[in-house]
DNA sequence: GCAAAAGTGTTCACACTACACCCATGC
DNA sequence: GCATGGGTGTAGTGTGAACACTTTTGC
């Protein structure tokens, strides 16, 4: 790195981190992946996935290399929530934190590596009490999470490449909290025109049986040039 | 300020930086403020009002604290907007920029402390070339103010505190930049009983004169306990 | 044949759109 | 009295919400 004297050289520096607010579902809870934290302060007790900024990487990717340690997953969806920078966030030292939040397929998720960590799965309405402004990150992961999904075909992040309509409405029905009428929802989708509909059906949770689905995003980027916009 | 060794010393520290999106509306157009830069690299070319995170501030109070050192304001309309970490976008030297944005009542700018940063107001939709990533910033902050205010009942910031409801519609016009019906934009914001209506009126803009109306935020937050939402 | 979940149809009400006229006033 | 912008009214249309029944199949 260059350490040559610069005119910004007066300027205090300071450490910059990344946390990760990752988020899962399990076909029936939205949840979300937390680690033991394995140092002091706070030793033992839970906390977000993070990690510092290198010099020799962006912050996106410096966010992405702490969520790939983690789960072992690239080609994830994740996106930058806030800037947290509190003087006194960090009792260790002043530390401003970049916080991104994921979207991942639990199914995709490589237990082993998570061990290593200590990680485990919470239901968001339901996880331990967290180090820092911890809470406050999840809280408003949790508040972006819900008005994305609504303007932006991003919850199918969350859900296996193929899965059936009912799944997705559990899926948007454990985000916001709220229960949807299945025909109107199905009937919404439809108008859509946004999903494939597979030769296939998945006999899992019905005997009757729920075709398939997929998502594809270049049929969403030749709507959206034409003039379509997502909203559930 | 606290320099004793931690735990996070092995940990690389960077410049972090803020930088302010100050958008004004003149009654006609929808602006933004742009300061002349008075160093090298770039020197003479425009740029977003910006300034370094100090030790001893936190960084929203840092942005706020760089937006009163050019504008003489406070109690203004502040929120984080983004940040942006690429390794090379200040080729001065690795920093990190948090980026926010503003919303201010053009006629309670300070021009005379403006003068002394070269400042001057461009319409958004006509403005210089300006350096690093500043253009991108721009661009996201003005997405933001468009989102933002169809849901959100910010716009406010930017009038008046008296205004009538055809300036109103002219602001929303020159945000989205497209025209709304004067009859369904009054009737909409009439239907949400949210303005409170004076008992004066404005002749500035017409001989009949257009009541003046007043947003009083404790409204809005009763409004809002009782499942109001607003929308335009 | 029965239980359990999937899929389809209809009605109603409200909200958004488009459009036309009258009002108040300064000149 | 006329030009200018402000305010109100109405009919048509489309979208979201509420609700009931038939279908398929594993047991």
């Amino acid at each position: 790195m260059n350490n040559s004297p610069n005119l910004y050289e007066p300027c205090p520096k300071h450490y910059v981190a990344l946390d990760n607010i990752i988020f899962g579902f399990d076909e029936k809870e939205l949840k979300i992946l937390l680690i033991k934290r394995s140092f002091e302060p706070e030793k033992g007790n839970w906390s977000l996935m993070g990690g510092f900024l290198k010099d020799e990487e962006g912050v996106d990717e410096a966010a992405t290399r702490v969520l790939y340690e983690l789960t072992g997953l690239r080609n994830v969806f994740v996106e930058q929530l806030h800037t947290y920078g509190a003087i006194h966030r960090d009792p260790v030292a002043r530390t401003v934190s970049v916080a991104y939040y994921a979207l991942i397929r639990v199914n995709d998720y490589d237990t082993e590596l998570g061990k290593k960590y200590g990680a485990r799965w919470f239901p968001i309405h339901n996880y331990p009490s967290l180090i820092f402004d911890h809470p406050q990150m999840v809280q408003d992961a949790l508040d972006r999470l819900r008005s994305k999904t609504r303007t932006q075909p991003i919850g199918f992040e969350l859900l296996p490449e193929k899965f059936t309509i009912p799944q997705l409405r559990h899926l948007y029905e454990a985000i916001h909290n709220q229960v949807y009428d299945p025909r109107n929802f199905s009937r919404k989708l439809n108008s859509m025109k946004l999903l494939i509909q597979l030769h296939e059906k998945d006999k899992e949770n019905s005997k009757k049986g729920a075709y398939l689905y997929k998502f594809d995003p270049n049929r969403y980027k030749m709507l959206l040039s034409q003039g379509f916009s997502f909203e559930l």
